[in-house]
DNA sequence: CATGTGGATGACAACGTTGACATCCAGCAG
DNA sequence: CTGCTGGATGTCAACGTTGTCATCCACATG
């Protein structure tokens, strides 16, 4: 009675867990040969593995992942650093990392970072901490020189939609100035040149990008940038609402199309269009940027600068696993994707432009 | 020149990571009393404590987690095993989880299973070799033999929208027979009598109970359920929208509402009626199931009943963190939440029943 | 003055695994 | 028969921490 007891309380909650050492006992052999058939490559006798799988199977053994690491000096686990996983930009993005890591055997630790430069390295501590073999940072706030510093000290990285030049870095990257460019040619083809800015974080770098492709679109046609027609500062639905709620209420000549930093700031001027009665594409035209899921299901259907989002995901884990396993380079150590205009119903010929 | 190209190679990846070992050194003092600094609670002298911190910043030291790890038996990371990160049901519950667990200073080891039992079998098994400190598994497909024996190998589970009964595991519910009962009752108080069940993965607990409330309201009225009613079998616009088109291709009567499984299948009836020219809500009323953050931008917004998605997350990393940490349970070992409807623009009165 | 007492520190053995190296034996060439 | 080769196995020391148990010292107590 009181030694079952006893062994309920023993095995709370970690409860004894087999060890190598355990399944040696059991079938014979020292704990090197278990190791030998647990990793194979190294050579053991038909018999003998087949006792030693006997035992592991019996005892439902696991390797511990933590004792190997140590040893090996390699953790099979990849740090994923992203704003926030609730922006429907990141789940295509988090996904393709997953895939490529699980393909090839690597975990991926997720930290969210709500664009906090100071959670972001915190982010990066813990996960140096706990041995990742690299780092996936997207959108990183973090000053060039941390980086920097964290690349010399013998991380491997790989930085999405960010720049770095070190050898132990790579980038993955939309040109996001050439994407703003585009949305913007395309507002401008329809002959609107009242055309806002909805901005997004201002540390972003694809923010800036965005930006400055918007400026060059429009002095490529002769139109001065005006301060003015720029307003915002996050990346959501609420604050695109807002943003759109200061442009449209420019006395004198409210913009007649808007071009926001991402989609979720474009759903919400269509919000606020629709609750200010305007109508889209006929009174105000909107792009957006990501082409994420809903962008095609909103009303009206979104035109957006589409990211291949997925893919850069894929891109950046193969990049990243490379590095680690220390396979030749099949590539630039700077992949920069392009982003295409998809057009859908939210823009529309101006209406000047129609006379 | 040699001699650079020498310490560059051997610096390769890995680089030398520094040690304990080496902050003692510099600080002139053992490495236990290093580690006492580190974590804290132990007293140390106030100009001891001065010189390892200092060291410890001078060499940029980092306490390796495996090794601290393998001594205590406790990882200070969680598993989190999901269907899919790109289903707008699971970033906000992952969020949940993350944000709760970084709280405790835990990290969050991601794996999707894309519904896939064996792909979360594999995951699971992966998650213990990294020595995880519990799981949290949504909606898992694994046979309750299996959770069982996992659970008995003395691992701290939570599961969600999955019950199990165990000392070792807890559940975070929320009621899905009760959630399909509100959706068809709202349906059928609307006049409809005629429903449409878009059914989600035939293996998905969560599918049986909203098809159960589905049948139950059904039956509550004195209609009789049809199987010839129901159509589907994944949750994905691309399922809802065949699903939806073989139930209005149903000659003689074809439903004139449609419960979905979900709100991507209900967004999927949506394009599909568009397509057909049926104008929702007054051809065809549609219910989805989530409330993602899609549902109230879609055209029309749909009605659907609602998740507590995040509260979902934190709830169950809080009750794993409880069971990781030995506090006293603060509550039931299962939690039901119940679904809210949420009524918006996708139903109406059905027209018989305007008569 | 002898004796606790407790604060500050250190030595040393784990933790579970792999890598370097040693050993053993069978088989085969000379 | 000798000496080699190489396949199959084992021994032992890492890996970087923390826990257990000393040790040492200063100071208060009786």
């Amino acid at each position: 009675m009181s030694g079952r007891q006893g062994v309920a309380v023993l095995r709370r909650s970690g409860s004894s867990r087999t060890t190598i050492k355990q399944v040696a006992g059991l079938s014979g052999v020292s704990i090197k040969t278990v190791s030998r058939v647990i990793n194979g490559g190294e050579a053991v006798s038909a018999e003998t593995l087949r006792r030693v799988t006997d035992a592991i199977g019996r005892l439902n053994y696991r390797p511990n992942a933590l004792a190997r690491g140590l040893v090996t000096r390699r953790s099979r686990s990849i740090g994923l650093v992203i704003a926030d996983i609730v922006n429907p930009f990141f789940p295509p993005l988090v996904r393709g990392v997953e895939d490529t890591a699980a393909a090839q055997g690597y975990n991926v630790i997720l930290c969210d970072t709500d664009e906090h430069a100071e959670r972001e390295r915190a982010a990066v501590s813990l996960l140096l901490e706990k041995q990742v073999d690299g780092l996936i940072l997207c959108a990183s706030r973090l000053p060039a020189s941390f980086l920097r510093e964290v690349a010399d000290s013998g991380v491997l990285m790989v930085l999405v939609n960010r720049a770095l030049h070190h050898a132990r870095t790579a980038s993955v990257m939309v040109d996001a100035a050439e994407g703003g460019r585009r949305a913007t040619a395309h507002l401008l083809d329809l002959g609107h040149r009242r055309i806002g800015y909805l901005s997004g974080p201002p540390s972003s770098s694809s923010n800036a990008g965005r930006l400055r492709g918007y400026t060059r679109a429009l002095e490529a046609r002769g139109i001065p940038f005006s301060q003015e027609l720029v307003a915002g500062g996050a990346a959501s639905i609420d604050a695109g609402r807002k943003a759109t709620e200061a442009l449209m209420a420019i006395g004198r000549r409210p913009p007649t199309a808007l071009f926001a930093f991402d989609d979720l700031m474009a759903v919400g001027a269509l919000e606020e269009l629709r609750r200010q009665g305007r109508r889209v594409p006929q009174d105000v035209a909107v792009v957006g940027f990501d082409d994420i899921e809903m962008a095609a299901f909103v009303d009206p259907p979104l035109t957006t600068v589409a990211q291949p989002k997925a893919d850069m995901g894929r891109l950046a884990a193969a990049r990243l696993l490379e590095m680690i396993e220390g396979t030749p380079a099949t590539g630039p150590r700077v992949v920069t994707l392009t982003p295409e205009l998809v057009v859908r119903r939210s823009c529309g010929k101006h209406k000047e432009a129609a006379k």
